[in-house]
DNA sequence: CCGGGGCATTGATGTGGATCAACCATGGCG
DNA sequence: CGCCATGGTTGATCCACATCAATGCCCCGG
């Protein structure tokens, strides 16, 4: 399906870019509906397509020589994929999959690579995304290597809440725990007992329904970010 | 002290500029020479220079709210670093320090900023780096998650021999085994017990010189990346 | 109403790596 | 020449997490 030029302004990502630019773009975009897990990129394969999540879930993971696999990341709407393979026209280095029937934009690459070397302001609004992503896996590097788990989870529930005033919270976890477990880079056994730990810092679940107590607590256990790096993204 | 033009269209970043962007580049650039164990970007801080090391090695660390510290990378001529930091105007998310005596540039941030949005060839050259840098992050992720000490260390002692079909090498390691470790994300007993493993796979060690005999052998163990990632880097 | 298949929790045990501590080589220097 | 500082190795113990196994929970279909 031909996406339109609304569809395509509406992006975050394209809004500082002009309308003719935009229609450049929707003229090498399709929209795509997809069932839950499918593929939407091969770790391995060279990149095709750039991809934009629209509605649903994608999940990025990496699988070693081994055959074990690390969950990098689960995506949320509006976000993005894939964009450093296309530009740098080097193999996946994750396979993309949908956790949830989805919809997507799906940016032919060369035509991409095209756009992107004529036209500056495509290259700076990509640029500063590629370095946002690269700070968000740098963060990624400093966790895995300081953290324990329940820090880990600690600062994920932390970061659901929007309200950075807020002394308490109730909200819902937007996927199941296995996959919460693997995006926190540890084992459903041990995110349940990461939680369990987390009891005695005002954190109640029912099922996926979370209700923080004592947010100022829980921050002083997990540390989150924030506190580390003044005025982050 | 002032850069030439000349040195600044030597830098590889630099090399698909035309000579009169490398000029405008020149005239935002210092040369910096320091002493070993010196501060040149302070996590937290906001980004002042792009720096661009050309003699020297330099150790980007991150550092948590409890003081515990990670050591990301080391990083040798000619690299550059702290560039997502001024691309996206946010605060240093690492502490860059010289591990020896070193010699750099250090670009304006703010007229690096300028020409970037008004060169698209600069733009283009950076955007690529950036999606390399980004590259080299998650592939650090999925190290961290999936391999032992002991496989990153098969893994960096593999990178080190350039001729990818030898049998056998014999190289010098760039730094001391302290650092080793910490760029590893293992203490330097680990790292210890870890090249002891590694006997059994032909790795032989004399102070910091390495003699590798049997490279098949020790890639069965550490699966490095290059199978996992054709094409890779 | 009952039985079964997921998902989540809980327990027991094993492993990688951290930590603490002692020891050994080396090399600079009085 | 001997002293001590430094970097590296080795051993003992501890902690976080993985793994294996059993059980509880809840929904769903028969």
């Amino acid at each position: 399906m031909e996406a339109t030029v609304d569809l395509i302004e509406s992006v975050p990502l394209f809004e500082p870019l002009d309308t003719a630019l935009c229609q450049r773009i929707q003229a090498i975009t399709q929209v795509v509906a997809v069932e839950a897990d499918q593929v939407l990129a091969q770790q391995g394969a060279m990149p095709e397509s750039f991809h934009i999540l629209l509605e649903g879930q994608v999940a990025l993971a990496s699988t070693a020589a081994d055959g074990t696999t690390a969950l990098i990341e689960v995506l949320h709407p509006i976000d993005h994929f894939v964009l450093a393979s296309v530009l740098t026209r080097l193999p996946y280095l994750v396979t993309a999959r949908t956790v949830t029937r989805a919809r997507l934009f799906a940016i032919d690459a060369l035509g991409l690579l095209d756009l992107v070397e004529q036209e500056a302001s495509l290259a700076n609004t990509l640029l500063r995304s590629v370095s946002r992503e690269f700070r968000t896996m740098l963060r990624q590097v400093r966790d895995l290597k300081l953290r324990t788990a329940a820090q880990r989870l600690g600062c994920y529930l932390l970061a659901r809440v929007k309200d950075s005033e807020a002394q308490k919270a109730d909200f819902r976890l937007p996927f199941d725990k296995g996959l919460l477990a693997a995006r926190l880079g540890c084992r459903q056994e041990n995110l349940s007992r990461a939680f369990a730990t987390l009891r005695a810092y005002g954190v109640e679940t029912h099922g996926s329904r979370v209700i923080l107590h004592d947010i100022p607590k829980l921050k002083a256990l997990a540390v989150p970010d924030e506190l580390n790096d003044p005025a982050v993204i």
